[in-house]
DNA sequence: GGACCGAAAGGACGGATGTCCTATTCGCCG
DNA sequence: CGGCGAATAGGACATCCGTCCTTTCGGTCC
């Protein structure tokens, strides 16, 4: 990881982000620009933030470790998402890991800088109820579909989130997720049991699959399987 | 439902509720004192909700119904909870259904008054971060573990969660959940599941079962089937 | 006391999933 | 070209868990 301190960039970067005016110019001055590897971890649980980071550009990927060993995709967050508003108000330590997914830069904003200077300033607050909001809606219908529909209805609703916006190129869209053991703990089961599904949805003329491609062959039917349910 | 107008009333349950200064003069007056029965529900998922809502009495059950039919108790909020943020900052509909579990006092402020009075008002906007911080930590916790955890060890966490603070009687704790449907519901899992569980843990010796009363043997072994974890 | 109802307890059976293991394939590197 | 590791596919088997059904049991209302 590499940090650099560059107002003039982060600004800039704010502003191609969407978020001119949310933070106070002081903010913007203190913000350091820390820049990740692909799988580079940007913190683990139970690790201090030290403040709040907003991902500028790549992605990131968020997800719990268990006691257990056993781990668990939570989300992506990319273009102007925060990492850290949820520890921010309890001055808790992180509750997930996060790590980069793919080349990602970060802006980070010390505890102490929030709070001097953004505590008060509600475009900052609203800025931070709107990611908060969604990170509660999605993680609620993440947890409630993961564990009342099963595997082949998941994937169903899933592939309808990553298909093109509608109206695109007929019945014959192609996906391609980034490896599918990465979308089945997305999905919240083990690559064995969503390859039985896939399995399934090809066996029935859903989809098609070939060299590790997926095809969407019946939207309609997807969609029916899906039982109108969307992932976002 | 009952609904009254009593700006006196609206201030000294937010006083009671540790919420005082929260909220402008103009919002406590503008307040409504919205009361219901036992199981009555404050509003469904798809509805739009029109403001937001302060839980001030009682407790209140948040769940989703799938399309499917099948349904998920997601949390309780009890007192100084907020209801209808996440909605807010996006005037999306209800994502949830909310019921009052017991009878319970909300207050209500309409969407435009909050928007006139609150959204320049830092204490309630850091009130509503409090919230929706919390929801999310305790979704996220929730989500993973009903997935992760087969439902021993989460019927482990969550006795531990119900024991009284460390101290207290021994090794013999009482434990009485309303009922045991409804902790199957909070698990995630039915109630036959429940009951399987149940039986194998009172098998092992570490609960004990008379007439639906449920009482904790050994806490510690209950602590090391619970892998450290705890639900809120 | 007897009918009756909701909750508690648990038997039976099948489906959904996880774990372990084994091929197969593809792309990359020597 | 041959080797090799990562990702893909899928067989076998044990479990976890849900649905359906019965039996008790305690409490309530006639």
């Amino acid at each position: 990881m590499e940090i650099a301190r560059d107002a003039e960039a982060a600004a800039r970067l704010l502003a191609e982000a969407g978020l001119g005016g949310v933070f106070r110019p002081e903010s913007v001055a203190a913000m350091e620009l820390r820049t990740y590897a692909d799988k580079e971890k940007v913190c683990g649980r139970g690790e201090e933030l030290g403040g709040i980071y907003v991902v500028a550009a790549g992605r990131l990927k968020i997800y719990t470790v268990m006691p257990n060993g056993k781990s668990m995709l939570l989300r992506y967050s990319s273009v102007p998402m925060l990492i850290g508003d949820v520890e921010w108000s309890t001055s808790s330590p992180a509750c997930n890991t996060v790590e980069a997914s793919g080349p990602a830069t970060l802006l980070f904003l010390g505890r102490a800088k929030v709070t001097a200077y953004e505590m008060n300033h509600p475009p900052f607050l609203h800025f931070m109820i709107r990611n908060l909001s969604h990170k509660v809606s999605t993680l609620g219908i993440g947890a409630s579909t993961n564990l009342l529909y099963p595997t082949e209805n998941r994937i169903a609703s899933y592939l309808l989130t990553l298909l093109p916006a509608d109206g695109g190129g007929g019945p014959d869209e192609e996906i391609r997720a980034t490896n599918l053991m990465e979308m089945a703990e997305l999905l919240g089961t083990s690559y064995r049991q969503l390859n039985r599904a896939l399995k399934r949805l090809v066996d029935i003329g859903v989809l098609s699959r070939a060299r590790g491609r997926l095809a969407v062959l019946d939207e309609a039917r997807l969609r029916e399987l899906a039982d109108n349910h969307r992932y976002t």
